[in-house]
RNA sequence: GCGGCUGUGGCGGAAUUGGUAGACGCGCCGGCCUUAGGAGCCGGUGGGCAUGCCCGUGGGGGUUCGACUCCCUCCAGCCGCACCA
């Protein structure tokens, strides 16, 4: 036997055991057992290595996973790789590798560090994005969704990554940047795919009601969708003889609707003037970058000629070009209310336009508060609140308006002129337009080219063996559609594939997907909290709605994990900062390190790496195991697995430390203060051993409180804890159910109680448990610390908290 | 500017419903055992002084017998959104 811990002769032979078992192994038989749990975490980007974050985020989902298969229930873990994309092909530009073969060795790597983990993954449901197998399904639900409408082509102004060289979804553009390069993105009108989501708009807001998710996830996703109700109100341009709608939050405002604005991209606007200056203004604009645009600190526009009719009181009011106004929200144009709105306010002391006052409140203008209405002819007086449908309705009696709701949220663009990613199984024939490649002939493969440098268009266009076909519908000569899919398309849909990994007939099975579904626990980073997740939804809802699933939410429960971070910043190799976890797995082995960073503080928060931490932790778990080597040689197996004798304070210990640890483990993800119980518990050990050790019945308490610290660091240190079990019961520990505290042995028969006077400390007191208050409040007057500060006072009143605490108020 | 989160020893962090502030770990100090190694065991460790008391959870105020915890206000840091009508 070894002398010391030795991590790097313990573990292998337990990953060995579980590989050769299959253990973590679970069928979809057993997800019909109500008992079940799908337990994932989001799925790695294999591009180079695996870091310290993902051995983090795996390690909680490990945790949660043994912790639930104790409980008893049937759990499913399973692993993948979010393949294609961007951050692979990036990475194999970059080492100038294929990305096929760089994005297979990355796998091939992360697979293997997962197995030095000692991961409890289901391996039979591996899967890859990149592999045909799977995006042979991932085309399939594109088609289903271009059938109903959800997928379509449309020429818009899109956002441009001029490094990546490809168009990007406007939750990829972050601050006017590019989510992955961080370069500056344009604005350009191009044709493009893209998924109905705005049609989900409603529901996705509405049933984030349903799931259990952090507050601020739910805040960002809300916002993001942006919905705000409001009317659309009818301004028409008399000379024209146009008719131009505005949305408006604020009908109640509309008698200070004193001029009129357009964005620079509103289509009329060169047509209602088309003067140099608006030429040159709108051209200016329409260059500007989002940031650019954002960054400017003074209004600037240009008067447009022509006056419309503000609908409530016939009034002309002029119209004006103004870059303040966004042609993708609302209308592109609104009504201008100086009065009450500090953006029109700006503007119209710019322009020195009018100001109107029509709310009363706030010592000057402009009032963004509610009150009475005046200067609103027939509303004078009322409530701004209570006017607000009034007038809607008001309008609509003669169609100068409705109620309307609008959303900051746009359709989401997958298309990408990208090579590697999944194509889009369309064929563009000239006489029938889009045409779905038959499911038949699914996959639609990536084709092997030589060049896929990102240079504007898409790569796969050059494969023209592969882009000229046949059109399905007529057989006459068309073109494949050379664009791939947004990754986010591949990882919207791999959980439920995870549920039905083999099957070649579907893309799963309705049963089994209803029987693991949803999603029990999801874990990940916040990077994703409205990417990802809202994509995720999205898709689980559009899938219901064919049909295919039951459920409408993907994941019932989610929990974002913090970053670490070395020496207070985030971990990069331009930094010089990097955990490799390779490398500690070497020094202290998987154990040490998965315990560590669990420990190192509640886990959705940030917290920083410290090599001395780690060591500390690893003298932990060298102290578990050298107890439990010296207690199994030294002591007899447990007499019916029950420990002998009157309880010691061992015993207590080992029972609190249970009831603790399950506590922190199902009813929160307390994992630091959990091993910090286990760490209590050892060394509780460590100080009464030498004393057990006189007797059989210390030595049997001994050993069970040693044989529950291996039972207990399980799901933390699986190795370890596999071997402290063993050696001390002979048993497999994740055979075992999670062990029950006693509730005898956790209360005591006398508790210590807390005496103060005036709220402030001065004694502590025996008292036995299930004394009267009076009891326990003669006991605490008669502690001679106390009495000296009673001593000479009139007590005016006792407060007495049963076996906790006595205070006595002084006059 | 709007919204959210967080402020506790030298450091990371604990503290069920308001009831012993600082669990546990790091670091540091002392002892033991060994005395060439990233060793082990035991003990100590918020600050102050007359050894009993005083002060102490970002600042100030409030509620309460009692506040890290609840309320108001201010400050600092982090995150998200940001001309969304």
């Amino acid at each position: 036997m070894a002398e010391r811990y030795d991590p790097q002769l313990i573990e292998p032979k337990w990953q060995k055991v579980w590989a050769d078992e299959h253990t973590w192994e679970v069928s979809n038989e057993e997800a019909a057992d109500e008992n079940h749990a799908y337990v994932l975490v989001m799925l790695p980007y294999p591009s180079g290595e695996p870091h310290i974050g993902h051995l983090k985020v795996y390690s909680v989902g490990d945790a949660i996973a043994h912790y639930r298969r104790r409980i008893g229930e049937k759990v499913l873990q399973p692993m993948g790789y979010d393949a294609f994309g961007l951050p692979a092909e990036n990475h194999a530009i970059k080492t100038g590798q294929h990305p096929r073969d760089s994005t297979a060795a990355s796998i091939d790597e992360f697979r293997r560090q997962f197995r030095s983990w000692g991961i409890s993954i289901d391996w039979s449901r591996e899967l890859a994005t990149d592999d045909p197998s799977y995006y042979r399904w991932t085309q399939w639900i594109f088609l289903r969704l271009f059938e109903k409408g959800l997928a379509y082509r449309k020429e818009a102004a899109v956002n441009w990554c001029p490094v990546d060289q490809t168009v990007l979804a406007n939750e990829q553009v972050i601050d006017g940047h590019c989510e992955r390069c961080g370069s500056e993105v344009e604005i350009r009108q191009l044709e493009q795919w893209f998924f109905k989501i705005t049609d989900y708009a409603d529901r996705l807001l509405d049933d984030l009601d349903t799931v259990d998710w952090p507050p601020h996830v739910v805040t960002m996703q809300r916002n993001w969708i942006g919905r705000s109700h409001g009317a659309e109100v009818i301004f028409r341009c008399e000379e024209l003889g146009t008719d131009y709608p505005v949305f408006t939050t604020r009908p109640d405002t509309l008698f200070g609707a004193t001029f009129f604005v357009m964005a620079p991209e509103h289509p009329d606007v060169l047509r209602l003037s088309d003067t140099p200056e608006v030429h040159e203004y709108v051209n200016r604009a329409v260059r500007e970058s989002p940031e650019e645009r954002a960054e400017a600190k003074e209004k600037t526009g240009v008067p447009l000629g022509h006056t419309v009719t503000n609908p409530v009181n016939g009034e002309q009011i002029p119209m004006y070009v103004a870059d303040y106004v966004l042609m993708e929200y609302g209308t592109g144009a609104i009504m201008a209310v100086p009065g009450h709105d500090e953006r029109d306010f700006e503007f119209a002391k710019k322009f020195d336009l009018p100001v109107r006052r029509v709310v009363e409140g706030g010592d000057e203008l402009p009032y963004t508060g509610d009150g009475p209405m005046v200067n609103s002819g027939r509303f004078d007086g009322v409530h701004n609140r209570e006017a607000f449908d009034e007038i809607v309705e008001w309008l609509a009696e003669d169609g100068r308006g409705k109620p309307a709701v609008n959303y900051k949220l746009r359709d989401w663009l997958l298309s990408r002129q990208r090579y590697w990613g999944c194509p889009i199984p369309i064929v563009h024939c000239p006489e029938h337009g889009l045409v779905a490649v038959p499911d038949d002939q699914l996959p639609v493969e990536l084709p092997d080219v030589e060049d896929y440098a990102p240079r504007g268009r898409s790569p796969l266009a050059a494969a023209e063996d592969w882009v000229n076909v046949t059109c399905p519908t007529c057989g006459g000569p068309a073109k494949r559609e050379t664009d791939t899919m947004d990754t986010f398309v591949d990882s919207s849909w791999y959980f439920l594939r995870y549920c039905d990994a083999h099957n070649d007939e579907a893309a799963w099975d309705r049963e089994v997907v209803d029987n693991w579904m949803p999603v029990d626990q999801y874990i990940g980073g916040i990077e994703h909290a409205i990417l990802h997740l809202m994509y995720a939804r999205f898709f689980t809802k559009a899938l219901a709605d064919l049909g295919y699933l039951g459920v409408q939410e993907p994941f019932a429960n989610l929990f974002t994990q913090g970053m670490i971070t070395r020496d207070g910043a985030k971990m990069s190799k331009s930094r010089g900062n990097v955990v490799s976890p390779d490398e500690y797995v070497e020094r202290y082995g998987a154990d040490t390190l998965r315990t560590y960073v669990l420990y190192l503080g509640p886990i959705d928060q940030d917290a920083d790496w410290s090599d001395e931490g780690a060591g500390g932790i690893n003298r932990f778990l060298s102290r578990l195991w050298r107890l439990a080597t010296d207690v199994a040689e030294t002591t007899e197996p447990l007499a019916g697995g029950t420990p002998q004798g009157e309880p010691t304070v061992l015993l207590r210990k080992a029972h609190w430390a249970i009831d603790k640890v399950g506590k922190d483990l199902g009813r929160r993800f307390a994992f630091n203060t959990a091993i910090a119980a286990v760490i209590e518990l050892v060394n509780e050990s460590y100080r009464h051993r030498e004393e057990l050790m006189q007797t059989p019945e210390g030595q049997s308490q001994l050993r069970f409180a040693t044989a529950t610290a291996g039972s207990l660091i399980f799901p933390f240190a699986p190795h370890l804890g596999a071997e402290v079990y063993e050696l001390l019961t002979g048993e497999r520990v994740w055979e075992q159910p999670w062990p029950a505290a006693d509730p005898a042995l956790l209360v005591t028969d006398t508790n210590e109680v807390v005496v103060q006077v005036n709220g402030k400390l001065r004694d502590r007191v025996a008292v036995p448990a299930g004394a009267s208050d009076d009891e326990q409040e003669r006991l605490a007057r008669e502690s001679t610390k106390v009495a000296a500060h009673l001593d000479g006072h009139q007590i005016v009143k006792t407060i007495v908290v049963p076996g906790k605490l006595v205070n006595f108020v002084l006059g």
